[in-house]
RNA sequence: GGGAGCAUAGCUCAGUUGGUUUAGAGCAUCUGCCUUACAAGCAGAGGGUCGGGGGUUCGAUUCCCUCUGCUCCCACCA
């Protein structure tokens, strides 16, 4: 068979895939194996496959992957969330390209376009991401919108506003002016942004009509001025005292508003005079109710001036308020302007400036149902990876304030509550419910007359459910409704693999209404990953251009190089930079599988070959190997070092497996190779491709399909994990000696320019294990390995220490007596230096009184040891100065 | 403004309740190799007073304090 020197993934990895999905192998249906169910975290149904994404996705693959193959019944539900801000921007904007305005088309109109565009581009996300190997059942995929879905939000609406946990209520919100929404607080973003402080007079009014006097005040929004209500001191500011209980004019308008004082003034800023604006600052309202000042709402939805405002109406606020700051200079009104650097906050989804607005929305009540989850969590019920991210996520639940689920918005789930004429309402799951309700109060209404809440639900109001409404829609909203067999067989889910920006968002309201509808947490343990990062450190985004495009990434790389080159430097929480270098490495070592593969399979056996003894050591030693290997990744899962994992495998393959295995038993150039030992290889291989697997699922399939004849319909990915066997850290330190010798003699070699082709000779005196030899010999062309014994007075050499053996090998006329004399005098001085700091310690009584025994044991190992050395070293230098 | 975290080799990071041969890995670097699996490779080597200072301790990269420098979260002093 010929195999190319070079692994070309594209030839395999759509031909694996296509496998899996054709044998089912993704599907999961509840069977009497043990579940292990992951749910993705659904990506925004328009969204594109991003770096973080492949980060994600391929750790939830890995863990997946690898417990189907522990024999366990994986289940990972794929799906969309539908995002409803961000989609209705983006068909708000196809629609405007088209020439068609939202608000000149019917809510209907509008829902088709939406549905259309999902149906176009919903998705794109989840077919990439079958490119990257994601073993996801399919079949099950499900949309936060599909229509069960949708009802379990509506039922939960229902069920909350029963339980007297959700109502409406006229609140200070941040209004999104270009998405036409109220967003939750945790939506917006803070950022320092530079702005201005603007000095302004007011004039103390005499009956309505300016005076001589005028206090300043400074404030970065001018253009609300017209807005305001009030003007407020600090009660104990002695500059003000005489300005107390008069009132003042608002410049340009001169509309009269009392001077009031509220501690909340500092003194030390600006002014110490504070214009009070109600409707337009959180603050200033909280001041305005304490005051019980009239609220002056000058701003449209559009964040424009409106009739309120008197002047500069239908102005966008931003150049309002250039256009005041004109107004105010040219009367004389504006003292100063001030460089001033405040937090503004932004929405998330649309980077619009938020505007603090008073408005009718629905909230939900927070403090109460949020106890239980905070419990889960401080109890280690649900572990949070890394658990750094505990402190935070208390801070948060011991301080979360009443969540805004009304969203000015018709993408959603429009909130399930109709209005009688007089304006009472009635909240309930459908229009029919909603009428039998309203009956109740007045016994003739008919359902025309009844008007639903036109806003949608926030899309976390949805996704909060989705561990347990992609198994069973009927449950939410039914707590004592039994659980479906779907449910009660994959909840509580394993793992959730998920971003940290999203932990209250997300995870704790999952938290929350696992608590409430399953009493059940949703999940076991939250694994929490970083950032991915471009080499600089700086987050990928659109406008920078530094995040390569995934999808061709796979295609230069292979998917199974970019999930290497991904998790190979990403810990839990640590954030990674990403750099090409990383996924060329991945690359590299899926080549190296290959390579290491076309090896094995172009050896020509000979079925009366003998093992020969080098073999079976090294059969033996890998052997060992493989299970102490196992071990240790399996501790590395147990912890979610998914990286330590997978370089524990890199260094078993590469470097083991490679460098020294293969080396070794590889049958010399024309020679065939035994049966014993080719077949052991083939185990090894096998079960190394196996161990691989969860990483690097595509070549693995391609060379385990290869290895052995395989059946139809046969795979790696459900093939067993391999399992530690018993192993003996004898063997397996008496082969690192021997490797060490090598590594050594290879050294002398290199440094004294010796030919690898030249055979030499060693002496040994020590610890090396006779059976060791064979090995020695064939790694580093010895011809032969005797005792040092046997070694003549006075030979010219090289020697060196490994542990406490010694080694020498002859090097007639090619040694530098003082060389060799310099190397081992700073081998000894550091020898006793070393000395010197184990004998301080165990000279030191209170050290013996107080360490642990194994401690002092161990201390007086080294001492020992480093005695024999510098004994021995000393020897080979008298000999030397013979 | 409040809180949390980080600082270890050129880079990215391990270092598991303070002791494991006076700090490890991968990558990068350097040297020598086209050795019949692989130059996307092989063999070998160098490289760190664990951010600075102080303290606790028999012993500190590890615990405490402080300084410096980053990062993140929360918070609308206009």
């Amino acid at each position: 068979m010929e195999i190319p020197a070079k692994y070309d993934p594209s030839q395999t990895e759509s031909k694996w895939y296509e496998y899996w999905l054709n044998n089912g192998f993704f599907h999961s249906e509840p069977n009497e194996k043990k579940a292990y169910t992951v749910v993705i975290p659904p990506p925004n149904v328009t969204g594109v496959l991003h770096m973080g994404h492949m980060l994600n996705n391929t750790i939830q693959d890995v863990l997946v992957r690898r417990a189907r193959m522990l024999g366990k019944n994986a289940c990972w539900v794929p799906g969309t969330d539908h995002a409803s801000i961000a989609t209705e921007a983006k068909v708000v904007a196809k629609l405007k390209e088209e020439g068609i305005d939202k608000s000149n088309i019917s809510r209907d109109e509008f829902l088709k376009h939406a549905w259309e565009w999902k149906e176009k581009h919903g998705g794109i996300i989840l077919e990439q991401l079958r490119k990257l190997g994601a073993s996801c059942d399919w079949e099950r995929t499900s949309f936060t919108m599909d229509p069960m879905l949708s009802k379990a939000v509506i039922n939960t609406f229902v069920y909350f506003y029963n339980k007297g946990l959700i109502y409406r209520g006229v609140r200070m919100v941040n209004w999104d002016p270009e998405g036409q929404t109220a967003v939750s607080d945790e939506e917006v973003i803070h950022r320092d942004t530079p702005s201005t402080l603007y000095y302004i007079k007011y004039y103390i009014s005499d009956n309505g009509t300016p005076s001589q006097s005028y206090i300043i005040i400074a404030t970065t929004r001018p253009e609300t001025i017209m807005a305001d209500s009030a003007v407020c001191i600090h009660p104990d500011d002695e500059r003000y005292l005489n300005l107390k209980g008069k009132k003042v004019l608002i410049p340009l308008i001169n509309k009269e508003i009392p001077i009031i004082e509220d501690s909340y003034v500092s003194m030390d800023f600006g002014t110490g005079c504070l214009k009070i604006t109600p409707a337009h600052d959180i603050n200033d309202y909280e001041i305005g109710l304490r005051h019980n000042l009239p609220v002056t709402d000058i701003l449209d939805n559009y964040a424009r001036l409106n009739e309120n405002a008197q002047i500069l109406v239908g102005e966008d606020r931003f150049s309002a308020r250039k256009a005041i700051e004109n107004m105010l200079n040219e009367s004389g009104y504006l003292i100063k302007k001030e460089q001033y650097n405040s937090q503004i906050g932004y929405s998330e989804r649309t980077n619009a400036v938020i505007e603090p607005r008073l408005s009718l929305q629905w909230f939900m009540k927070m403090s109460e149902i949020a106890k239980p989850a905070l419990d889960v969590v401080m109890e280690d019920k649900i572990r949070l990876i890394p658990d750094k991210y505990r402190n935070t996520y208390r801070h948060w639940m011991e301080s979360v304030k009443d969540w805004c689920i009304s969203r000015q918005l018709w993408w959603g789930q429009q909130i399930p509550a109709w209005y009688l004429p007089d304006g009472r309402l009635v909240v309930a799951a459908d229009s029919g419910s909603a009428l039998t309700l309203a009956k109740e109060m007045v016994p003739q209404i008919t359902l025309d007359e009844l008007r639903q809440d036109p806003d949608v639900l926030d899309t976390w109001f949805s996704s909060w459910l989705w561990p347990i409404s992609v198994f069973d829609p009927e449950k939410p909203g039914f707590p004592e409704r039994e659980a479906n067999r779907e449910l009660s067989y994959y909840y509580p889910t394993d793992d959730l693999v998920t971003a940290p920006e999203i932990l209250f968002f997300w995870v704790a309201r999952m938290i929350i209404a696992g608590n409430e509808f399953c009493s059940d947490i949703p999940f076991k343990n939250v694994y929490l990953t970083g950032t991915v990062r471009d080499k600089l450190g700086r987050k990928m985004s659109k406008s920078l251009g530094n995040s390569p495009d995934p999808v061709k990434l796979m295609e230069s790389y292979g998917a199974d190089g970019v999930r290497v080159g991904m998790l190979l430097c990403s810990s839990a929480g640590n954030d990674i930079l990403y750099d090409d270098s990383q996924v060329e490495q991945g690359r590299n070592f899926s080549n190296k599988i290959w390579n290491a593969y076309r090896l094995v399979k172009g050896w020509e056996r000979d079925p009366d070959a003998t093992i020969p003894e080098h073999s079976a050591v090294a059969v033996n030693w890998f052997d060992n190997l493989l299970s102490q290997s196992i071990e240790t990744i399996n501790d590395h899962f147990e912890k979610f070092r998914l990286s330590d994992a997978l370089m524990t495998l890199y260094k078993l393959f590469w470097d083991d497996f490679c460098a020294w295995y293969l080396e070794l038993i590889k049958p010399q150039f024309g020679k065939r190779i035994d049966l014993v030992t080719y077949n052991s290889t083939l185990q090894f291989f096998d079960k190394l491709l196996r161990m691989l697997h969860p990483f690097i699922p595509f070549i693995t399939e391609e060379l385990w399909q290869n290895i052995y004849e395989r059946e139809d319909g046969e795979s790696i990915m459900i093939s067993q994990m391999p399992v530690a066997a018993s192993w003996s850290e004898k063997t397996i330190s008496s082969f690192n000696l021997s490797k060490s010798a090598i590594v050594n003699v290879r050294s002398i070699r290199q440094s004294k320019g010796i030919s690898p082709k030249e055979e030499l000779t060693l002496f040994v005196k020590g610890d090396l294990s006779p059976d060791m030899y064979c090995i020695v010999k064939r790694m580093a062309n010895i011809s032969n390995v005797c005792d040092i014994s046997s070694k003549e007075e006075g030979m010219s050499g090289a020697s060196f220490m490994s542990e406490t053996t010694e080694f020498f090998v002859p090097l007639a006329g090619l040694t530098d007596v003082n060389e060799e004399l310099k190397k081992i005098e700073s081998e000894l001085k550091h020898l006793e230096g070393f000395l010197k700091t184990v004998n301080s310690k165990l000279s030191n009584e209170k050290f013996i009184s107080s360490a642990p025994p194994t401690v002092v044991e161990n201390e007086l190992k080294k001492r020992s040891d480093a005695g024999i050395k510098i004994e021995k070293l000393n020897q080979l230098k008298q000999e030397l100065k013979k």
